[in-house]
DNA sequence: ATATACTTTATTGTATACAATATTGCTGCA
DNA sequence: TGCAGCAATATTGTATACAATAAAGTATAT
């Protein structure tokens, strides 16, 4: 009699694993917006049936990473300029009250996991993976939330930070550097010294500077909308 | 060639009707929390397969109305007192903001459907079918997020407000009577005014009155649950 | 009589099969 | 050539079948 079942080796949850291989390849801009993503095909690729492959789009959907139109499919969804914007809009409400709580909160502890992510982050930038360190750079923030232990708020800001993959790559000016790193940096150390209103305030503007090097003029997102917009949205 | 191919007779989405039809169920409170929600049973009421059944439940537990346990099933939500109160925090950060939103936008035909809104609610008071009007000051503040015209954090208010019903049920104190009526009057007259202001600080007193009927104090919740407790939650 | 192990039943997880719809390609005609 | 209509193909929507797991019941031994 095995009382002590401590470690379970299969958690296998498949379903979760296919929505977290696609989440990622979104993230780091493998998959580009507007991607067919066909079901019988994802279902070979994992080895799963089409109905894991379903719930997983469903998931996804709900998150509005992929966008399902009924009869057709799913896609990478393809924020418009106002999607984006209200994105951003919705970011800069939530999550400067987040970080002021998040100071409020640290433990020694979470700032090490923050230091950390800075230096995965900075090791991949120098590694020339920019997937990777704006996926990173999307878990900094994710992880502030985590620390300020706000479990709802918390999940919204998830997806508008998954969500905001999706906007840098459609609306990302070239010319502005990555300077996120340090902007990073000095809101860990509000953080570990528990100034909340230095936390607030820099987080603030650090959202507004990600902000400021978007460009939403135009841009109706790549080929496969334009058969969208042309043939009628019947109901 | 029939172009004009207006008014579909049959959109006919099956998963999102049995969607709908449970959400309306929880939150008339004729479901109550921790009630099992078995796939065979609801399939047979609806007349639709697991598969769709599936579907609507994931969609539900999504939006936390339902909770799924992998391999017992899914079950009404039953939030602990800490995620009620996370609740009503995180609609204290969004609704306020809307709200101004809101009377900076409203059209006279936007006033005539929170009007609307409000009779309907009052009727179903008057009728005692507190269910039904619980329901509808739900939609009512729904409303008020659609004419803000914000889509995102639109989103995030029907969750929110669809998990309240499940709060309301579990924490609301019976002393208190359901005096909403007239705060919801009053942000509609503010509305109409344009009054941003009146309509932020009208909707932040509205939601501490609400905050202050709900009693979050201990409450583990339905026998259900107490079952769960017993259980190891390995991993 | 209680507890433990085993057996049986019920329920969920996954895969497959069939139906409905959309897309594509073809044929014929102007 | 270009377009309309039909046929063929592919893809999604739904139902069902099978596998895996949990729950309930039963018998036996102490």
């Amino acid at each position: 009699m095995s009382l002590v079942h401590i470690s379970t080796p299969k958690p296998k949850d498949v379903t979760q694993k296919v929505v977290d291989a696609l989440a990622l390849a979104i993230h780091e801009h493998r998959l580009a917006p507007a991607t067919k993503l066909g079901e019988d095909e994802i279902g070979e690729i994992y080895n799963v049936s089409r109905t894991v492959v379903r719930a997983a789009l469903q998931s996804l959907a709900h998150i509005q990473l992929v966008e399902i139109q009924r009869n057709k499919g799913a896609f990478v969804a393809s924020p418009t300029p106002r999607e984006a914007r209200e994105v951003f809009e919705a970011r800069a409400l939530l999550e400067p009250r987040t970080a002021r709580s998040a100071a409020s909160r640290a433990t020694p502890n979470d700032i090490e996991i923050l230091k950390d992510h800075i230096a995965k982050e900075h090791a991949a930038l120098d590694a020339g993976d920019n997937g990777r360190a704006l996926n990173l750079s999307g878990r900094f923030h994710i992880e502030i939330a985590r620390i300020a232990d706000q479990d709802t708020i918390g999940r919204f800001i998830e997806t508008l930070i998954a969500r905001s993959s999706l906007v840098i790559a459609l609306y990302w000016r070239r010319e502005s550097a990555l300077c996120e790193s340090h902007a990073h940096h000095a809101l860990v150390q509000a953080i570990a010294d528990g100034d909340e209103q230095n936390a607030e305030e820099l987080m603030q503007s650090h959202l507004v500077d990600l902000n400021s090097a978007l460009d939403f003029r135009d841009r109706p997102a790549q080929t496969l909308n334009l058969r969208e917009l042309l043939q009628a949205t019947d109901q």
